[in-house]
RNA sequence: GCGCCCGUAGCUCAGUUGGUUAGAGCGCGUCGCUGAUAACGACGAGGUCCGUGGUUCGAAUCCACGCGGGCGCACCA
């Protein structure tokens, strides 16, 4: 019968003899056939070889204690409980594919042998059964030769028992855990101890290993327990030392050996690996139809079937239910780097992370278009201009270092470049470094920030802020030679540095910017990881820099705020900072922010400002730990008073002095914060460093100028429109009716010219019925409000 | 049942030894830029940091309990 039939007739076997106390349904996990969920499974025990793991289980607890586990708490935790509570090893398995146990049984006696090697049992006496290995082999020589050793070959070889005369010594049934050949990794892949003893020893332990959490009693614990065993201290004496030849039980000794048995070489803890990235699990994402019915892989596939009728889920990828979008989709779709990038970028490598189709995509543009957007900035110019860079070398190259760059006729040194080059290439080192040691941490989800960083630093602030000088007409200029010259390195060791991260796009653009140099590296996977050792990193640079990113943040934002775009030129940009220290810098450098917030002038205050009140906020974390539980008083007694009161009793007397619950307390610079707010009525926007306040007055050359740039603008999205090319020069005619704005091109009509390439510009007054009816094909736009008629020719190539 | 981990914006996630106004990306909204352009930028809305209690001058962060989820608990790889 069978056994899950054999309840009732139970059940009603125990009421018959009145031996049925209680009866009632009880509602448990069972476990069913992984491939065929359908059959229920039984348990019940069967005889099982063994490895007495519990003695080594100090040993491995201390191997454990060395180890660097990434997240730390697996160590003492996860790992570390299952390694408290070890079992022995039940080491065999009652299988057909599996490595053969190596244990021969007397026929007679029950005595067992453990066999060393195929080799060894040739030497037996009395051996028998290899031809069965031999025919087969002449029938098929496509056999591998490795397969002897295997069932069912290995199972015919029988010898003499030593145990009895005329007895025959057969080999056991069972097979070996496939986990334990993967433990035996460490040793096995070098064939050690029998050979590749140097490659061993030399390789041993490894740096890290890396897998996911469901191997933390697979993969991580079965090298754990091999290697301890065979290099660990001297196990724990078995009690059961004498029962490796006994049949029953079977509890074999398998490690009762000396630890260190066949082996002088010996290493101290830990190993086989020194750090262990245990990464999450991998969850998938799909949609279903809200009776669950119907699956989709994308919320759009789900609308377009069932409307709004359905609803998103997480949960484990199954193979049954086809939850997940096939890798090779993926790779074919966005490309195998965005997967790579998307799960090293996003999140904690030890957290799970949902294996979604949209925020792969969705990961693409923020690091790797952007970048390649960079890229594909620097060739159209350096084709226009002719840049050839390290092709200017002499004879051969290797990987375009720093140094072989500097042999280069047109390479000047960075110190003698522009401020801005030698911030970006200061960011470049500063992120090198970072990465560097961020990686040494193995922490790749900060070294994806830091270039993340980097990239975002280079595309919306050194490129943005260098455009003018890659569109300057003099093309041999030093400015625009150095400008090519750093972006080339920027993006050079860009390349270099995400070659881990995203290895086809980082090869994609060694091809573009190293390949067909003599003598260079066929790939940036054999060049060096960059160290950042090019260049100094300037702290002070890179602080003043931020500021004047933050500067420019904040006067976007008080635009924003006051309805002004940014084409509208303004007069003046009062700019109040909480700390002088770069006051002067800033105001050397402000053509940059000038031109970013089209103003025309800059004026920087530290001191008291019209549009500024100053808070003074006590420093906690100073005073915390000194005054205690009188802080929220003495958090009140500030606040009460004016900030700008309490700055100058500061600066008088370098220290403020107050009286809380009748004890004084001093306050020196260090005790204390100060914060700017901009005051209301002000077009004003504030950040941490300073507050950025705008005038807002247009005067009438304010507006003629803001008419012109509207012009350019029009012109440019035109050119565009036309397909012209960057280098084409144009014919340009305006029939305006607005004599303001016919002011305002006249006037701009050179810096109109010099923007648009435009060879002349050509101004008409035309009345309103002229240019709103005229039936000509010429572009309608319009300036000021009013309306207006732009024709563009393009001039021949002469 | 036992153990470990997780719970932060609509979504996916950061958040250093407890410290002042909790961040990013996506999505959404508004606007800008326009010689990178089927690209890009800025700004905004949106948060009882799962709940309750505790420790502390101060808790997203530390402790306890609870709720919800994930994984493991030895022959499934």
């Amino acid at each position: 019968m069978w056994v899950k039939e054999a309840d009732k007739p139970i059940t009603r076997a125990l009421r018959e003899r009145a031996l049925l106390w209680h009866q009632e349904q009880y509602v448990h996990d069972y476990p069913f056939c992984w491939r065929a969920s359908e059959d229920p499974l039984i348990q019940y025990p069967r005889e099982s070889w063994f490895i007495r793991t519990t003695n080594f289980r100090d040993a491995m607890l201390e191997n454990n204690a060395k180890i660097g586990w990434l997240p730390e708490h697996i160590g003492p935790g996860r790992f570390g409980n299952f390694l408290e509570s070890n079992v022995d090893w039940a080491l065999s398995r009652e299988r057909y594919w599996g490595t053969p146990l190596p244990i021969w049984v007397c026929q007679a006696t029950g005595k067992m042998e453990a066999i060393d090697s195929y080799e060894e049992l040739l030497t037996k006496p009395g051996v028998a059964g290899t031809d069965v290995w031999s025919k087969a082999k002449a029938a098929n020589p496509s056999l591998a030769e490795d397969l002897k050793v295997h069932k069912p070959y290995i199972d015919a070889v029988s010898y003499d028992s030593p145990f009895a005369p005329g007895a025959r010594m057969q080999r056991v049934s069972e097979v070996i855990d496939c986990w334990y050949d993967s433990g035996a990794m460490p040793f096995a892949q070098w064939g050690y101890p029998h050979k590749g003893k140097e490659q061993f020893e030399s390789q041993f332990p490894a740096d890290f290993i890396s897998e996911a959490i469901d191997q933390t009693r697979g993969w991580f614990y079965s090298q754990l327990a091999i290697s301890t065993m065979l290099f660990g201290k001297s196990p724990v004496q078995s009690d059961t030392s004498s029962a490796s030849t006994s049949a029953p039980g079977k509890i074999a000794a398998l490690a009762n050996l000396p630890a260190t048995k066949d082996s002088e070489f010996s290493v101290e803890f830990p190993h086989p690996f020194k750090n262990c990235i245990v990464l999450g699990l991998m969850l998938a994402e799909w949609y279903e139809s809200k009776d669950g019915k119907q699956r989709f892989l994308t919320e759009e596939d789900a609308r377009s079937a069932v409307g709004s009728d359905f609803v998103q889920k997480t949960g484990k990828m199954s193979k049954q239910l086809r939850n997940y979008r096939s890798p090779q989709e993926i790779f074919d779709r966005y490309g195998a780097d965005a997967l790579r990038w998307y799960l090293f970028a996003n999140q904690a490598p030890w957290n799970s992370i949902l294996y979604s189709e949209r925020a792969i995509r969705d990961s693409i543009p923020e690091f790797m278009l952007r970048l390649w957007n960079v890229f594909s900035f620097f060739t159209i110019y350096a084709e226009i201009d002719g840049f050839v860079g390290p092709a200017e070398l002499q004879g051969p190259v290797d990987q375009l270092l720093a140094s072989e760059l500097a042999k280069a006729k047109s390479y000047r040194p960075i110190e003698e470049r522009s401020e801005l080059d030698r911030w970006i290439l200061s960011e470049l080192a500063a992120t090198c470094r970072d990465v560097v040691e961020r990686m040494d941490r193995y922490d790749s989800y900060g070294a994806c920030q830091s270039l993340n960083a980097f990239v975002d630093a280079l595309s919306n602030w050194y490129v943005r802020r260098s455009r003018s000088r890659y569109w300057s007409s003099d093309k041999q200029s030093t400015e625009k030679i150095d400008a090519y010259w750093t972006l080339y390195e920027c993006l050079l060791v860009t390349t270099k540095l995400i070659a881990p991260f995203t290895p086809f796009l980082s090869e994609a653009l060694w091809q573009h910017l190293a390949i067909g140099l003599p003598g260079v590296r066929a790939s940036v996977h054999l060049c060096d990881y960059p160290t950042g050792d090019f260049a100094q990193t300037d702290h002070t640079l890179n602080e003043r820099m931020g500021l004047l990113r933050q500067i420019a943040s904040l006067g976007r934002s008080a635009r924003m705020e006051s309805k002004l775009k940014v084409r509208q030129p303004l007069s003046r940009v009062e700019v109040t900072l909480v700390d002088g220290v770069h006051a002067q810098w800033l105001a050397a450098h402000d053509d940059i922010v000038r031109e970013e917030l089209n103003v025309k002038e800059i004026h920087y205050t530290s001191g008291s400002s019209p549009f500024v009140t100053y808070s003074v906020l006590p420093n906690l974390r100073k005073l915390g730990p000194r005054v205690g539980p009188l802080l929220p008083k003495l958090k009140s007694s500030l606040a009460s008073v004016s900030g700008a009161r309490l700055m100058d009793e500061m600066t008088r007397n370098g220290k403020i002095v107050l009286d809380i619950d009748g004890k004084t307390i001093e306050l020196d610079g260090e005790d204390i914060q100060v914060r700017l707010a901009a005051k209301d009525g002000w077009a004003a926007s504030q950040g941490s460093a300073c507050v950025v306040a705008l005038n807002t007055e247009l005067t009438p050359d304010l507006i003629r100028d803001g008419i012109a740039k509207d012009a350019i603008r029009l012109i440019q999205d035109l050119r565009k429109r036309k397909a012209c090319n960057y280098t084409d020069r144009i014919d340009l005619v305006f029939l305006v009716s607005d004599p303001q704005v016919e002011e305002a091109l006249v006037t701009n009509r050179d810096f109109i010219a010099g923007e648009t390439l435009a060879q002349s510009v050509t101004v008409q007054l035309e009345s309103l019925e002229n240019i709103t009816n005229s039936t000509s094909d010429w572009e309608s736009v319009e300036l000021a409000d009013s309306p207006a008629r732009l024709s563009l020719q393009v001039r021949p190539v002469q």
